[in-house]
Order: structure tokens, then sequence, then C-alpha cells
DNA sequence: CATGAATGAGACTTCATTCAT
DNA sequence: TATGAATGAAGTCTCATTCAT
């Protein structure tokens, strides 16, 4: 499904138990919070002792930058390509906005994470790179945004940086309710907040 | 009603102080997240020993509580004023979102605590009444925002319970941003949500 | 006696009970080497509990670099004393010595400790400090002894180097088996080692 | 004793190996302590993973052990040689000297990781027999010495058993810099110390 | 009211050891 | 023989909380 996919030969190299782990990990730490989360938990989650995770990961930072990493990773995949296709500025915030959901479904959790927890980990070392890509993530929406408005397909009345906000924010919370399978696709509720955002709630418009 | 809960020493009561180190202690908790927040970090931020916050308060948990009440408290009088005065369905959302803005602007620490950890504080018994706020929250908005589609004053293609919580996100985590004095006025920036959920960005729709 | 010692008004601001304590885990430190010896047992020698050693010293390894950095520095203002006398190299010797035996007296567990720690505390980054102390210890040492041997007071038919280690190490060493107040006073072993270092234990000679 | 246990599997001894083993543990032992030594670290010298290390022994501690006895076996094959050569005192500390270096050039680790940690070791029931040689060697040494005092051989000013200790730190600190290979042959390093502990460093003395 | 010192529970982590393959 | 994964005990350290002064 994503890039990091192996063969699977005789002998299992595992890589895969990684990447179960840390999807215990992500769900422990989206539901009680990072700091809230003990090692034990996770571990009990995983049905393994405390100290048997260290056989896999170096530390619990560890695994939460993994974890954090690996969703961004492939964020900046699927947003590149939105970026790369030389779409106008509506077609690129409704790409955007799909492969957002998309994200959200794939990464429920780390997203999650990210949401509650980047902002203070922005000022730990380890987690500088947070701050980058929020720059970069900030670039790509809110030059969007001003090129709507220069082309005349989105407001010109409203603070394009207010609006950078509601639109970012708007999206990514839907992260801490959202549950996959939960009767609308990625692509149906993307299609419905874009109807929001685009055109308000009320009617006449 | 657990904020008016007094301490069991003999002296005299000093409600200045306390209020001031609630709000010292709310600003540390909306920084750094509760969880990662040590007593001594909110000592240290009011200039004293840690040891010396138990002279005010029984424990951290009660700090927060008393944090999250009072904010609630505030919260539920400006909404019960809004719900109580007849107004029409589009109206009253106007006026419940200019009142969040409000609130946030008085109790931001509070909101972004609230926000962060309402979610996995109301397990415990003593955060119950989180939940129940949360309840009569969701019958505000979502019951408003029935009325407004049966009175054909909102779309009535979108999902009900999506559109709640497209509005409900959107306004709320604001608070994750907002500072006050910052150029807008809570009023200007409920105008310009509102401008925005009711009418969306885009321009003709 | 030392230079450390400060009054002791009323409401002791207690100095002393760092120093007390580092006092006793320097003893247990000596006693049963540095990575063998847990916080637990440095704190039940003292009557406390392990965690409560952590409201004096940020940690284990900062107790062991204080007790190793308060030896060196009073090492060193007796040795530059020494150093700066102008005495001849014979005599120089000898009071390097005697220093060195008065200093295994005032801090026998530092010195012992040192004996056996050094060597890889150095690889630490925290410990560089160690090797600067021991380069300086060994231009004392063998400058002098070079100077002995230019001025015909030290056989010149010996490998200085070796004399310098030979010198070095059999000083030091004692500090693993002296017991203060043991029936010898650091000058008097001071002036047998002295003897059988210069002389040798052969009669004749 | 201990030395020539085997371990409790059905195949092949494996001699050869085996010693290569315990010569890299010795090696790890020696320069970073017995107890700051994982068994990891010792795993990685040897180019294997830790649990393969069980395959060949019991325990780190038995490492331990059969490093130790196996160096103390062949130190006491040498001394008891001297010892029962039946020469004079003189001779006879000459000869333990050399032997001593001797010693040092082939268990150079043992000898280091012995002179670190046989103080704590003894307190452990395993370990006893370290005790044991310890006694053995004190007699051998402290036997030679009064004997040559009584001789006039060695002088009588001086108390003895600081001077058994002074001889016998003399030279086995040496195993802590000593490198074999390095310019100076053990018999050449026996020589020279030799002549500074029988006749002194001093000129004319 | 506040301090200084301590408690005790529990967190993260390390590591010797085991064992199926 | 060696590996990969896990166990379980123990170690260092943190922190909310208490309490005499």
């Amino acid at each position: 499904m994503s890039a990091t996919k192996k063969k699977n030969q005789v002998t299992a190299p595992a890589p895969e138990r990684r990447r179960e782990l840390l999807d215990t990990a992500a769900e422990v730490f989206a539901a009680q919070g990072y700091n809230a989360t003990t090692v034990r938990k996770i571990a009990d989650a995983a049905g393994m002792l405390a100290g048997s995770l260290y056989y896999h990961f170096d530390s619990k930072e560890s695994m939460l930058d993994e974890i954090l990493s690996t969703f961004l990773t492939e964020l900046w995949e699927g947003y590149d390509a939105v970026l790369a296709a030389g779409l106008g500025p509506r077609e690129t915030i409704e790409a955007l906005v799909t492969e957002s959901f998309r994200e959200i479904d794939r990464h429920r959790a780390a997203v999650a994470i990210y949401q509650k927890e980047s902002r203070h980990l922005m000022d730990l070392p380890r987690f500088h790179h947070l701050a980058d890509s929020q720059r970069r993530f900030e670039k790509a929406w809110l030059g969007t945004l001003e090129r709507g408005v220069a082309d005349g397909v989105f407001r010109g009345d409203l603070d394009v940086r207010l609006t950078y906000r509601f639109v970012r924010d708007t999206v990514w919370v839907a992260a801490s309710w959202y549950r996959p399978g939960g009767g609308h696709s990625p692509e149906e509720i993307a299609r419905q907040y874009l109807s929001m955002v685009l055109d308000g709630i009320a009617v006449d418009g």
C-alpha cells in the first residue's frame, strides 16, 4: 500500500512487527495522549511486557517520532502530487482537502496525535522537523488561497490568514472524531466539507 | 460547583491570590498539556515553591477542575441567555458563535485545555460533568441546526451531524491560535467566521 | 578544615547536608564501585529513600562528578603551592608525595574512586576534565623527575617514563588500603614511602 | 577448577572458540569494568548476538570466573616454581617480580580485572577462592621480605607490612598501563622495577 | 503563607537470561 | 551454533503530595 512494504520471503525479516507495534502505540497515544500513555499500556495492548518493546525501539519518544514521520512522509507525497498537478486554485483546494481526508482515513491515530501534541513537541530538538513541515503546509494552503483571491474565485473581503486557519483546522480536527469504516468514505466527507467551506451552510448563499 | 470548595485550613480565604494562581496554572496547562505540566512548573511561574501551592489547592487535579468548571459555568450563562432569547435558527447560530468567541477571548487557556484534555478526562469520575456539558452542548447546536433545516434557512442536502461537527470544530479550535489583543476583536472574528460558515469562501456560490 | 566550610547561623542554610550525603555516597562508591552502587544503597546509607536524593542532586553521575571535582580542586591547591615554592627536584618530589598522602588522608574515598573509575570515565563528555587534570599531573611529576635527572639527583640510567609511573602508582594505590586513624599518620607513611622510593628497600644501596 | 566446567548441551566441545571468546570478554571487562560491561558489548566484540554467548557459557559471571581462574592457575604455577627453588630472599623477590611481569604480559586483561574487581568480588560466595589466593600471595611475599630482613639483605628500619604493600602495588598496577609489544619486554620492565624497588631512584642513596 | 526536605508510587529504561527455530 | 524475540528483575529518575518549621 505504502512505499515501505518489503518482500516476504522465507524466514520473515519482520519489519511488519515494527509496524504492528507502531500501529498499536499510535492507537494508545491517540486515545490517551502521549504523556498519559505509559510504556506499559502500549505493551499491554501489544500483548507483551514493557521492557520487550525496547528490543524493537530505542525509546517511547522514538516510537512517537516514527509514527509522526511516517505519517508526514506519506502526507507530503500526496500533497506534492496535488501541488505539482498544475490545477487552478479552487481545484487545488478541493484536491488538498480530499487528500487530507484520505490521510486521516489512513493515519487517523497519527493525525490525532499530531493535532494534540505537535505544538509543544516542536520545542524538543528531536521534533524540530515538525515546524518545518508546518511551514511548508502553511505555504501550500495560504499560497493557494491567495492565488484564488487574485483569480477572483475566492472572496476577497475576508482576512486570508483567518481563512487559512479556518480551512486548515476545519479539515484536520475531523481526525478527532473520524472512525474509518463508519458510514462515510473519506471522499464523501471531503465532498460535504468542501461544499460547506466553499458555499456555506445557509440556503440561498 | 466544585469550583467553590474551600481548603481545610483555619485561616482566611484570600480570593484574589487563588484566581491569580489558577490563571497561571491554566496558562501552563494550555501551553504544555496537563500531564506534561508538573506542579513545580506552575509554582515556578507563580514565583513560589511546589509545596506552597498546596496551601491554596488540594491537588493538581483540583486546579484543573476549578479552571474548567469556572469556564463552563460562564459559558453556560452566556449560552443559556442566547437560547432563552427566542431567536430564529440563523440568529441563534450567529449569537452562539459570537458568544463562543467572547468566551475564547475571556478564557483562552481554559478553552485550549478543554479542547485537548476533555475527551480522556471524561473517563475520570471527577470529570464526568464534562460529558454532561458536552451533551447539552450538542443538543443546543444540533437542535438549532435541525430547526434551521426544517425552516429552510439551512441547507437540507448536508448530513446534519457532519454539519454540527463542522461548525463546532470550526469555532472552538480557534482557541489554539487566538491571542487576545491581537488585531481582531472576538466580535470581528465571529463575524468573519460566520460569513465563511454561512456563505462559504467561494465567490458566487 | 577545608576551604568550603561555612558559617552555621540560625535557620541552617544547610549546604552541609549536601556534603554529608556526598561523603556517604563517596564511601559507598569506593567500597562497591560506581556502577555496582545503586542509588538505593546510597540512600540506605544516608537513612532516606532513593528518590529523596534527587532533591539534593540531579543524578547519580552528578554526585560522582561533585565528589571527584571537590577532591581534584583541593589536590591542585596543594600541588600548586608545592610547585610554586621553588624547591629543588628532590625536595619537590618529597613535598608532592607528602601532599599526596595528606590528600589520601582527607579524601580517601574520592581517591579510591578516582583510581578505579577515572580511566573509563574520561570517555564520557562530562568527565573530560579528568583527562586535563591527568595531563597537568603528568607534567608536574615527569617534569620534576627530568629536572632531577638533569641535576644529577635522580638516576639517569632508568626510563624516566617508567619511573614516573612507578612513583605515581606507588603513591596513589595506597588509597585502596589506607584507613585514616590507623596507626600511621599520612606524614609518617609519606616518609617511609619516600625512603623506599628514593633509597630502595635493599640494605647497602 | 570452575574453569573446566562444561555446558549442559549435547553437541561438541569447541575449545578454541571458547578461549577466543574469553579473551574478547576479558578485554572488554578490563577496558570498561565488569559491571559496566554488558553481555551485548562482549557479543558485539565477538561478532555475534548476545543470546548466542549462552551456548558457550552459563552466565556472564562464569565468564569472569573462568578468566580469573585461568590467570590465577597459571600465576601460581609460576610462583610455586619460584618458591620451591630454594633461593635466597633477594633472589626470590627478584624472581617473583620477574614472574609477575611475565604474567602481566600474558594475562594483561585478567590482571587488570583482578586489580579492579577482586576486592568486592570476594564478597560473593562464588569468588571466595580469590580471598584464599590473596592470603597465599601475602604469605609468600611477606614471608620472603621478613626472611630478608632477618638475613640482613633488606632494611630493618621500615614497617615490613608497608614494604609488602609497596612492592605488591608497585608491580601489579603496571597492568593498568602495560601494553604487550610496547618497547619494553616484561623482563626489561622487571629489571628496571627491581632496580628502583631495591636501590631507589635517588643517586648515591 | 511559604519553605525545605522528604515520601512513595510509578515512570522509562537496561540487561542478563531463555528458548523456539 | 547462531538468531530473533521475548521475559522479568532491577535500576535511575520524576513527581504529586505531605509536613514540621
